[in-house]
DNA sequence: TATTAGTTGATAATGATTCCTAATTAATAA
DNA sequence: TTATTAATTAGGAATCATTATCAACTAATA
């Protein structure tokens, strides 16, 4: 996997010391397009390190935020992370919980303009959009 | 307030107590630009009725969100709640924490783009910037 | 291979929100 | 106006995600 070689050389260029922990953290939300919990990485990564504890999980988690590796949503009271970071709308799933990316090229723009106007110093937006997906609003009752 | 008896009488005309907790919550956010969290809401309306509870204050949102007459957004692990309930965009402070309202008129359209391509079913969408405010941003070290 | 400062795992602490229940009260009708 | 009653409230306990703490461990370096 380039991109996952790349980030880590990336990382420990900053000084960081790559372990399996955060490789495997990292790997993960590389490969996938779901947009898990930390609780929900802690479960995937311990399958391969058994020994992996949650604290870990959300410190890497900390780290990749920061190196603006990982993106995060506040979604129920918790926060959900994908690796997606370029500007994208979150579509929530309000019945099953799943959350899928949707490219939309005015989001750009739309963040400029409101620097603009609100004179803010933008670092980050996200776009989220709640309802039922395809499938469960098909099982509404 | 004009708005405030109608959006009472509608709650009593669905079949819900008006109590005095309600009507001052409900006032308070529709008085406000503010974005305050439950336990400031419960700081605020306190001065007026010293007995009510922070619990009160949940249910009451809960059911002025489920009325939607308010809205939330979820922001540094709490809720935010506002009564401007059309689709806006929420600049939130990273440094004071504030959130302020900017009206940006391509977001239905985007909403509705967003229902066609995905087939979901879309029920509410928050648009959120994160950064600094104008002041916070001029008082950066 | 030894050194050492960054990292980890385990668990305690925190804080926002939800749950629970007896007491209260808004709404209705007599 | 008063009695009835089901909805609502206050207060506190419980929950759950996240953060903090710290002794033990280990990646990086020389």
């Amino acid at each position: 996997m380039q991109e996952l070689d790349d980030l880590v050389s990336s990382l420990r260029e900053d000084g960081f010391r790559i372990t399996p922990q955060r490789v495997a953290i990292l790997d993960y939300l590389l490969r996938t397009d779901d947009h898990p919990s930390a609780e929900y990485i802690h479960q995937v990564v311990k399958k391969q390190y058994p020994m992996v504890s949650l604290s870990t999980v959300y410190k890497t988690l900390d780290l990749l935020k920061e190196k603006k590796l990982v993106g995060e949503i506040e979604v129920g009271g918790q926060t959900r992370f994908d690796a997606h970071t370029d500007a994208h709308i979150n579509l929530v799933c309000m019945k099953c919980g799943k959350i899928d990316d949707l490219d939309e090229n005015s989001l750009n723009e739309i963040q400029n303009r409101a620097a603009k106007k609100s004179k803010y110093l933008i670092l980050k937006g996200n776009f989220e959009l709640f309802g039922y997906c395809n499938e469960c609003k098909s099982a509404l009752s």
